[in-house]
DNA sequence: GAAAGCTGTCGAAGCGCTTCGACAGCCTAT
DNA sequence: ATAGGCTGTCGAAGCGCTTCGACAGCTTTC
């Protein structure tokens, strides 16, 4: 391994020049700067993490708590994971991936140990035992998701309760009275992610002030369970022209259930699902959606840790304004028979 | 934040005789012991990872490459990293998320920094441009794939060649003369990624030994690509009526458009599937696969590490035996007609 | 032309830990 | 009784870096 000594003795000056060089945080001369920066690379030298962590207190790493089960939107933390470890190298920082399997312990271990400068935390839940614990540390920390207090906290989200109301006014513009919810597992809602509650209430309010009739009901993703699902609604609302979607899983299996039960869309039924672009794409139906934008929540999270860093940035909570894209699977409410 | 040294002082010890009740790398006596233990719950003491790295020259945190690109298996990679990361924890290390974004320079950084002591590499090409940094760095590592030359690696992988030929035989018993291959998107073939290809070789040499006759047709995700495969495949051999997927974004789609055409699975035509159980399992039809044992794959891949850290280990390949499930989606051949 | 201010560089301290050698005190074997 | 061997503990060195204060050699200012 190449020290910075060795650096140094091969460019004839200190270490602590070689340091400044490094660091920009004081001035050198542009010909020592030159002659080190050769030295540099022509010794391959790469500093010392450890050494660097011990001597500045700063490891340079962002910690990233990513939910343990995969049993919803793999997709969208994926791709949330990937801006974030992107969007972090740009400024120079590395991630360390932590499970949510420790819980509140993984939020001490890293605080206590030094081991990364600030952490993001996914899927939280309306009352999270680690909140507290980020609250009370000096380390900067995001959250993507929304819990029931935010006092003390940064968080980044989409607006899941003006994606709701954003879902009906669709359905309502095009004339549809009778809407059904197709919701995410009931684990979920148990669980209280925040997300799904948001929707929900963003759905019922507006459904509430257009004069709609709204019917939600959780489902598991699959063929199976969204086949008894969907039995059950046109059972309780036969008059249901309208469907929002938000789980990935049941999407295609409620595409395929319409088709096989001779319900067109959109010319009979609408859909409109809440899911990564890819998912609407792809789809057998080109899906009207609201898109979660994964990728900006990711980069815009980073974005905040290093400002607080950096001794910028604040406290504040964003929501990004979800935008309603129609393709193919929403139209005109059938005329009454 | 609480140093070794106040806790030795809390405890009435020496620094080092801490620091030895931490590692066990010297005796100590119980009441010792305890009362160290004792001081180090109270006081709340976590090491800090910086001076320990910089002390031992071990950071106890392994690297893990996951590509950049989200074209494919995103539940598959999702699934590893995940599998990564606990099983990390459980040998006392952490990870550090690597995108492919930096290539080779990543392996570069991370070797030369000692920011990480080890690191598993997914997403290997055939002739993968970090190989040759892998093979002369003195950290351990493990792929996950396979690549051309092997020579100095250590491997983990699905055998991809078997999982072909386990497919091509369960149609074959089955009845099935022609079989068509969906696979994976162009884009995975041109970028020679090894398992595309090996599962290729593994159905292709299995159906000549067979006497089958065999079409492979890459396709890109969703719908309309896939439309305009089948399309493609049963206007130049009309008597298919055997289907191997490996495109988890295919398979959805291939089952609505066969339904749609009237073709009944597994009456008319059978499918059997590479991709995750949990696609298999939620699919329209319950689908005859083979699982890609992706929580396998993570879990030894860090566990080959963890015994080339402690000296024990050695290069091999590891190709895991592919299981084939067979659930509603094959059946006999039709009667020739 | 002396005082004051810059600029660019250096030396040394110290970050919190691991680990090596030393050694006190005790037990066992002769 | 004494040499030798254990066991448990300590002190000190050192890992490779950052950063602070010092200061030499300039330039500017009145």
């Amino acid at each position: 391994m190449v020290t910075l000594a060795e650096v140094a003795q091969h460019a004839g000056v200190s270490a602590s020049t070689v340091s400044y060089v490094l660091s920009g945080k004081r001035s050198i001369s542009t010909t020592t700067r030159r002659r080190v920066e050769e030295s540099i690379r022509k010794l391959g030298y790469h500093p010392n993490a450890g050494a660097r962590a011990l001597a500045s207190s700063r490891s340079n790493i962002i910690a990233l708590m990513i939910p343990l089960r995969t049993d919803m939107y793999v997709p969208v933390m994926m791709e949330i994971a990937i801006a974030v470890a992107t969007t972090a190298r740009t400024h120079g920082y590395d991630v360390l991936l932590l499970t949510g399997e420790e819980g509140p312990d993984a939020v001490r271990r890293v605080t206590g140990s030094g081991l990364a400068d600030a952490m993001i935390v996914m899927d939280v839940e309306l009352d999270d035992e680690r909140l507290p614990l980020l609250r009370e540390t000096d380390r900067p920390s995001v959250l993507i998701g929304l819990p029931a207090d935010t006092t003390g906290l940064t968080c980044v989200d989409l607006d899941f309760k003006a994606t709701g109301a954003l879902c009906v006014e669709h359905l309502a513009t095009l004339g549809h009275r009778d809407i059904a919810v197709i919701g995410e597992a009931p684990a979920v809602y148990e669980r209280h992610t925040g997300f799904a509650e948001r929707t929900l209430d963003g759905l019922r309010t507006r459904s509430r002030e257009l004069g709609l009739r709204l019917l939600h009901r959780p489902c598991e993703g699959g063929y199976d369970a969204m086949a008894a699902t969907l039995a059950r609604i046109l059972d309780e609302r036969p008059d249901t022209t309208g469907f929002v979607v938000q789980n990935e899983a049941a999407v295609e299996p409620l595409l395929a259930l319409l088709r096989q039960q001779g319900r067109a869309v959109p010319e009979d039924v609408s859909v409109v699902a809440v899911c990564p672009e890819q998912v609407a794409t792809q789809a057998s139906v080109r899906l009207t959606s609201v898109a979660v934008p994964a990728q900006e929540m990711g980069r815009h999270a980073v974005e905040q840790l290093v400002a607080k860093l950096d001794g910028r940035g604040s406290d504040e909570v964003v929501l990004l304004a979800p935008e309603l894209t129609v393709r193919a699977s929403s139209g005109p409410a059938p005329v009454q028979s």
